[in-house]
DNA sequence: AAAGGAAATAATTTCGAGATTTCTTGCGAA
DNA sequence: TTCGCAAGAAATCTCGAAATTATTTCCTTT
């Protein structure tokens, strides 16, 4: 099932793919409080579709993470916990490394190349965004480059599932980061730090790439309270040989 | 949103949760072609609900990968490819090998016991299927204890994230080796290979369990096809080290 | 004043008909 | 025979009202 995909038709039209990015970009802005009702029928007379037809939309939402379903009791904002947060940030730590070492076993010069132009794109975006007045004007584009470039490094991995789950954890990520942090989850830090994925990717340097992965989420820790220990992302204790003996595409 | 739980009323109850289990056992028992359409209207007929009570199904079912959606066109039964089978297998070895070390890391002895207690169960019907005549009587209360034992391995790793994609992911594998092997994956080395995971879980051994856990999916690749090469499970070329640096809750 | 319960209010969920789109069938031309 | 096209058939999608269920309000009782 198409899921999150690209932004279509012009503001006026209210098809379901629209309202679906529109709220999903609203709910990755931050715009709906965590914990709070997603009430359809204000939602529906928003956009101007029948009950139905927003349920259906809300039903999206939800697979997604987007939102929290219960019967008979509605759609909410799913409260941003730093548990839940740290529990998404394990996935994507996990699917990623794993997408990108196999994008670094099968990936071809293409590959490179467009992971070249995905990063030029974000590292300009990046710079700027570090000396710009208001952050907040930037967020969407931002948003939009971040994620083309971590989808093109795994781009490469020859399965389309990893793709799908990955990317329905990186908004999910998003949404949760907005709500636990300032800057909508924005940090100098992060130009550096998509630099030596990049780096480490093109070198075909599979374990730089995924410790490079692992940096990149690690500024987590600091915010982390005290006492919560959680899913963190140091210290090592056991190595995971789960994939150890994966052949690869091609 | 509640997702593949756990069945509920007696047969002529027709409510959303019970028409969504009712189809989707039936679409992992293999009654539907793979790549055939399912008709909402004819479906909505069966079980006495109106259309928008049956897209809804139809549409959580989608969400989980039992069906494809394409808009304006209504669902299908997936076809049962063997690439991507091999994919979904590759995701629940990942999955399903990180959230074994977390569990033997952080399980305490009631997760044991627990553990103990599902794969008692598993076998004992297991061996009994090693010499049953009617295979097709026991696939449903199988799948059941196979689900329950694979899930209550991950039970102690602390994320409910890991545990809910690993759901998704049994379902759908499930569903597909129907499609693509007889005995509706039923082998008799299963019994073996759910004591080796079983053995190396309780020893506290993350390799071992994650060798275990590869193996018991490496049948598959006796069924794949000479020239297509896959995501396959034999000859390791690179260690993942993506999780290396993950501490455990607790 | 606090607790319990019933009525009123507000939300979710289901329904079936109508609008829209896609698929199928049959006819005619190359 | 094969291809293109148009009319008919069949399916999906949307809609708004009705039914169901949850929530709030307010009155009664202790």
């Amino acid at each position: 099932m198409a899921i999150l995909e690209e932004r279509l038709a012009g503001p006026e039209a209210s098809d379901q793919g629209t309202i679906y990015n529109d709220i999903s970009e609203r709910l990755a802005a931050g715009e709906f409080a965590a914990g709070s009702r997603l009430k359809a029928d204000d939602l529906r007379r928003h956009y101007g579709v029948s009950s139905s037809t927003m349920r259906e939309v809300l039903f999206r939402l939800a697979h997604n993470g987007f939102a929290d379903f219960e019967e008979q009791r509605g759609f909410r904002v799913p409260a941003a916990s730093m548990e839940r947060m740290l529990e998404v940030r394990h996935m994507r730590i996990l699917l990623e490394s794993e997408g990108a070492r196999l994008s670094i076993a099968n990936g071809d010069m293409e590959w490179e190349a467009r992971l070249n132009a995905a990063h030029h794109k974000l590292a300009h975006i990046e710079v700027k965004m570090r000396t710009a007045e208001r952050l907040r004007e930037h967020i969407a584009i931002w948003t939009r480059f971040d994620w083309e470039f971590h989808e093109t490094l795994v781009s490469a991995c020859g399965s389309q599932l990893l793709q799908e789950m990955l990317k329905g954890l990186f908004f999910r990520y998003r949404q949760l980061l907005v709500g636990l942090v300032t800057n909508y989850g924005f940090r100098s830090g992060t130009v550096d730090e998509h630099k030596a994925i990049l780096d480490a990717a093109l070198e075909r340097d599979p374990a730089r790439c995924a410790e490079a992965i692992r940096y990149h989420y690690s500024f987590l820790d600091d915010l982390d309270q005290p006492g919560v220990t959680s899913l963190g992302v140091a210290n090592q204790e056991v190595a995971n040989p789960a994939m150890a003996g994966t052949r690869v595409l091609k």
